[in-house]
Order: C-alpha cells, then structure tokens, then sequence
DNA sequence: TCTATAATTCTATATTTATAGAATTATGGA
DNA sequence: TCCATAATTCTATAAATATAGAATTATAGA
C-alpha cells in the first residue's frame, strides 16, 4: 500500500461515526448490512451516513453491492490488512522488535498465532 | 486503548506531514531528532512543524525532551503499538482468521515471529 | 546583561470535513 | 403505470484543520 492511499485510509477511520460504521461491519462479517440498517443502528441520518459509508468505500475500507432495493456494505478486510501492512512496516522499519508481538490480549490469541508459525 | 485515543492517532498519521514526520522519527530511533532538523528536512516553516508535532504529541505518538535549546522528538513505541493493537483487535474482532498473519514481506519477519511464539 | 539561537504560541486566512434537509435516482410490487 | 421504499446526490452551513508570518519564551555563550 502506497503512502496515499494509507492516508486515505487512515483518515477514513479517524473519525468517530466511520470508526462505528466499521466495527459495526466487522462484526456483521461479509454478509454485511444494508445502509438503512446501519443509519439507524447510529441514529444518523441516512443522508449523513452515505456521505461517511461513500469515504469509507473510498478509501478502500469497505465494499458495497446492491441486493434488490437495499445497498449492502461490508467490511473489506483485505483493504484493512493492507492499512495494517502498511503501518506495521512503517512502525517497525529497521527496528522489527520494537513493535512485535504485536497482539498479547489473552492466551487464545498467542495460540491462535502459534498456528500460523 | 480507547476508542477517543486511537481516533487521534489515527487523525495524526491521516495527514502527509505528519505521517512523513513520523516516518523520520522511526528511523532515528530513540535517539530522536531535533525539531528544527526535523522541519529542515521536510522543507517546510517551522511553526507548521510545530503546530504538527504537537497534534503527534498529544497522540501519544511522539514524546519530545529539552535538550539544551533545541527540543528532541522521538517515535513513542509504545503508542503506535497501542493503536495497532487497536486496529488488529478490531479489525479481527470474532473472526482473527482474517488479519492475520499481519506481516509477512520476507523470510526475516517469519523467523522473527517465530521466535516470540 | 546583551545577543543569538531554537522553538513555541499567537493570529489571520484558506481549505477541508461534517451535518442534515430537500431533491433525485433506482427498484419492486400492486 | 403508479406508488412506496431505499439510497444517493445536491445544497447550504457549521466546524475543524492546515498554513505560515509575527510576536514571544527559553537557553546558552560572550
């Protein structure tokens, strides 16, 4: 990921009803949610939220596809790991150990990460 | 770290300035870099600097110490790991199959990994 | 103490971002 | 085709951010 499209992303998240709209989409997994639902889920209004969903989707955070009459969006995870990628080798450069392990919240997570190794 | 906290870190590094003043930081290590060397090199006043050091500051991104006159910046390590932690748990929340494995650009970082597992 | 240096804070201005009602576009069902 | 629903785009306005010169503060050396 290239330093713009990073700035972008990074933007798209430092504000708080986008940060919600994407937590939200996280959690709702790739089925995702339709734009109403997310609206009310915040109590924003629908015209506030596109603007905010419309950044997000700009910014490579999430995706969007129409389902009948309803637009649904999701969480674009590869667009997320890319923003991780890009800060993760950013904070570390020429210092790795400074910034690993980079998640120790509970033992499942070192296992879950010991898999990987 | 909380949700107010990584929306500032997140709008700290959403800028080119900044980020690029982060960049330099991380690369000089704890050592840091004085201010005024710092806005030398990104050509830029040094009140603007100033004004973006400070919103770093306040992110908990950077810390500075007086060094005689001049004023020393360095990355705050431990700050960027909190906002990564941040970005990874919620990126990963109930389903971390799909951030992960965060870094992987070269053979290094997996034997590097390796060895915290 | 006086002067030079290093940086910050003050101030004004320009630019970008956020909010939300009104108007518009797209879809599906009666 | 006509109507209701779901969303977006348009528009205006408010609020936050960014830029940079001028003034101020802090430190060190002569």
């Amino acid at each position: 990921m290239e330093i713009k499209q990073a700035i972008e992303a990074l933007g798209a998240l430092a504000q708080e009803t986008r940060l919600e709209v994407f937590r939200l989409l996280v959690t709702a997994g790739p089925e995702g949610l339709p734009a109403g639902e997310i609206a009310e889920s915040l109590g924003a209004p629908a015209s506030t939220l596109s603007f905010h969903l419309a950044y997000l989707s700009r910014a490579g955070l999430v995706v969007s596809r129409r389902e009948s009459r309803s637009i649904i969006y999701s969480a674009n995870f590869d667009g997320m790991r890319g923003l991780l990628d890009f800060l993760t080798q950013d904070c570390c450069k020429g210092r790795p150990e400074m910034c690993s392990p980079l998640v120790e919240p509970k033992p499942a997570a070192a296992a879950r990460r010991a898999k990987t190794c």
